[in-house]
Formats: C-alpha cells, sequence, structure tokens
DNA sequence: ATTATCTATAGATCTATAGATAATGC
DNA sequence: ATTATCTATAGATCTATAGATAATGC
C-alpha cells in the first residue's frame, strides 16, 4: 500500500499511478522528459508533478540521470525479450530456412514493438531521440536497443539483400515521430507492420504471414 | 570577405565556413544542438566555438530563440520547394493520373530529401526531434514541415490506400536516426527511396520509375 | 557614424547535500 | 531504528542587458 508506509506525509498529494513513490517519480517524469526534453525538465518540477519537494527525490534516485536510465531502461525491455524469444531457433544465416515462418516472426515482433511504442501511457520512445540518450552514461542501453536491431535484421526472410531487416525496424520506429505529431492512429501499429511485409516484397503471401504470426507464442 | 569588416577584433578565431558572424554562429550551433541537444547548449559554448564572448552572440541574434529558428527554416526549405514544385500539375485527388509518373514525382521527392538528410555538413534533421522544436514557438517551422508531409501524401500513386504516402515520408525521415546512431552510408538514401517503392508495391517497374524521375527537372 | 566586438553583471535559475522532523514497525 | 519526507542552502550555472572600446568607411 503506498498509503500505510512510513514518513513524514506529504504537503500536497497528486494523482499518479504507481505503488510506490518512485514509480510516481517516473510516471511524472516520463510525461515530462516526452514533452519538454530532459534538460528542460528540471528536477523541480518533476517533484511538484508527484506532489513532493525537490529534494526528496533524492531518496528515490540518486541523480537526474539515474531516472532517464531507468525508464530508458524500461522502454526496451518488453520488446527486447520478446524479440530474443523470437530469435530463439533460428537457422544459421546463411542459411535461408522456410521464409514465411522467418517472416511470420518477424510481423509478430514489429506489431508487439509497434503496439508498444503507441499504446503506452507516455510516449516513450521520443527518449530514444533525445540528444542525452545517445550519451556514454547510458551505454547499457544503447546496447539493448542495438541487440533489438540486429534482431530485426537476422528474423528478415529476405536473407539475400542486408539491411532489409532494419528498413523494417526503421518503419517500426517511425511511429514514434508519427505519435509525437499527433498523428498516430488506433491502427498504425499494425498498418506499419503490415507495410514492412510490403517493404520486404511480399503481396498475396502476406495472409499467410499473419495467420503464421497469430499462431506463435504470445510474448510474456 | 569575412576579415574586412568594421568592430573590435575577436580575441580568438576558430575556424568555420560562413562568410558572416552570423552564419559562423549557425554553423557551431547547428554542431552543438545536433549532438547536445538545444537546452544543453550554452549560448556561451556556442560563442567558445565560434571564437568570439558569450554576449556578442546577442548582436546577431536576439535570443537563442532565434538561433534555433533559423536552423529550423533552413532544413525544410530545400526539400518543401522541390516538393512544390513537383506538386504543381498533379491531377486532383480523386483522379488517379497515370501512375507511374506520380510514382517518379514521389522517387525523386524521396531521393533529394534523403539525400539532403544524410549529406549536409551536420545531422540537422535531428532538430526535428528535439522536444523544444514542437513546441508554439516555432509554429511557422512545423506548417512548412506539415505541408512538405502533405505532399509526399499527394504524391503517391497508390491513390486508393491513404497513408501510402505518409509511409514513404516516415522512411525517408527514418535516415535522421540511422545517421544519428551512427549507421548512414554512402548509399543510404537511394537505398531507402527504392524502399519506397517496393513498399508501394512496385517490382519490376521501379526500374521504370527511377528512369522517369532521373528525367525530371532538377531541382533549383 | 556604424559595426562588431569587449567587460561586467543582474537576476533567475538548477542540482545536489546537510540536517531536522514525523510517521511507522520492532 | 527505519523510512520518507521536509526546510534551507551552497555553488554553479545560464540568458540577456548596459555600456565601454576599437576598427572601418564616409
Amino acid at each position: 500500500m503506498s498509503e500505510s508506509r512510513p514518513g513524514r506525509p506529504r504537503a500536497q498529494r497528486k494523482v499518479r499511478p504507481g505503488a510506490s513513490g518512485r514509480e510516481e517519480i517516473l510516471d511524472a517524469a516520463a510525461e515530462l522528459f516526452t514533452t519538454l526534453g530532459y534538460a528542460q525538465t528540471s528536477t523541480r518540477a518533476i517533484a511538484e508533478a508527484v506532489g513532493m519537494r525537490q529534494s526528496s527525490l533524492y531518496h528515490h534516485f540518486p541523480t537526474k540521470d539515474d531516472i532517464l536510465e531507468a525508464l530508458l531502461a524500461d522502454t526496451v525491455s518488453g520488446s527486447l525479450s520478446f524479440a530474443r524469444h523470437l530469435a530463439q531457433g533460428l537457422p544459421a544465416d546463411d542459411d535461408g530456412g522456410p521464409g514465411p515462418e522467418r517472416a511470420a516472426r518477424l510481423y509478430a515482433l514489429s506489431l508487439y514493438d509497434g503496439t508498444q511504442l503507441c499504446s503506452a501511457r507516455w510516449n516513450l520512445g521520443v527518449l530514444y531521440h533525445l540528444p542525452e540518450a545517445r550519451s556514454a552514461r547510458f551505454a547499457a542501453f544503447l546496447g539493448l536497443r542495438r541487440e533489438l536491431r540486429e534482431i530485426y535484421e537476422r528474423l528478415s526472410p529476405r536473407r539475400e539483400w542486408p539491411g532489409s531487416g532494419d528498413l523494417v525496424f526503421r518503419l517500426v520506429e517511425s511511429l514514434i515521430s508519427l505519435r509525437a505529431d499527433g498523428l498516430a492512429r488506433e491502427d498504425s501499429a499494425r498498418e506499419t507492420a503490415d507495410a514492412g511485409l510490403r517493404l520486404l516484397g511480399f503481396g498475396p503471401e502476406a495472409e499467410r504471414i499473419r495467420t503464421l504470426a497469430a499462431e506463435l507464442p504470445e510474448p510474456a
């Protein structure tokens, strides 16, 4: 219970999802970082959005950096663990393997990743675009993101076309800017995943691939 | 001559392209804004990169905002004027018009826009991703960018598929992140434009579209 | 006289730390 | 005793302005 923890009560309490103070802070920081940016968001603004004093943040996070790091880690983890799962038991890179099965996995990943990007409470994908996120401070996050990108490439059924999987990755990522521009719709993630199949040259086979993808095990 | 203007000489002079102080400032700001971000870049850092004192910037620009605005304006203007030119004399939206000619114009625009994004001295496209750029302060820029986006959509030969031109726009834009991640190559812009054709469902016809595109008038 | 720089600084931040205070659980 | 908050503040910024100074062009 968030209500029955010890400590002095807050002057003002805001409505924020999250069982713990830490989660409330992350939610407020997610809203502010995605709309104003990292440097433009003061620790004071985060604290006020939660309903505590600026200095109280430091009980939960050692520095402002660590708040961003926690948010970044959250955003990749879901798609990456699903991607790792899909990549398991894949034939080696030089062996094509059956095309449609590969395509189905790539489609499933695109759809899952895209749906996450579109329907998360905040548009956390924009955090990748923050210049701060590219700094060495967040090398751990950048590594995970790179791994996700490489799995897209490995899942591409067009083995003779290097970079084809990466194009699908880029298309899915473009949902971030779409949403930031206020242009994302209910079915943007699905449309984008379908566009990925077209990009790979699939026409009428697309229907079969979608069916195969639906039969794959759900993400955890 | 940049050397023969009046005024007190600078303490230190750095090597920067640009005939005027204003252009040197824009070049330095472009480098810093694209690598560190807007808020993280102090006016002092810009001034030092140019070799002048912080306060001297204010002789050339009234506020820091105006520096970003000038850079943003520069980045759309080229592609937008080419796009406007390509859109001229296009059949009305409900009239399909001959498909390949439309596709050729969209291809030409993709290639030009993508090439700009990849080969400009600095990766100015990342400025679009800065949270600051989305603020009302830069409404003029946002309007121009929206117009460019709409022309992509209008140039799509797949009239029965709304949003198809926008997907091509998004694919071209993804070059920005590709470059920011250090993954852009010599032919990334061309590969991306070609991928746009695949996305629209063109297979063997692509060759003919590229030929038609090459016959279109060059951008100014 | 105009242009482009300089020095100096006001006033407003912002992050992080030190140490006090209040609520709970043992 | 532990946890979570609070007040207060040090020290380091940062943007923009005021006004002096030096070089050129008329």
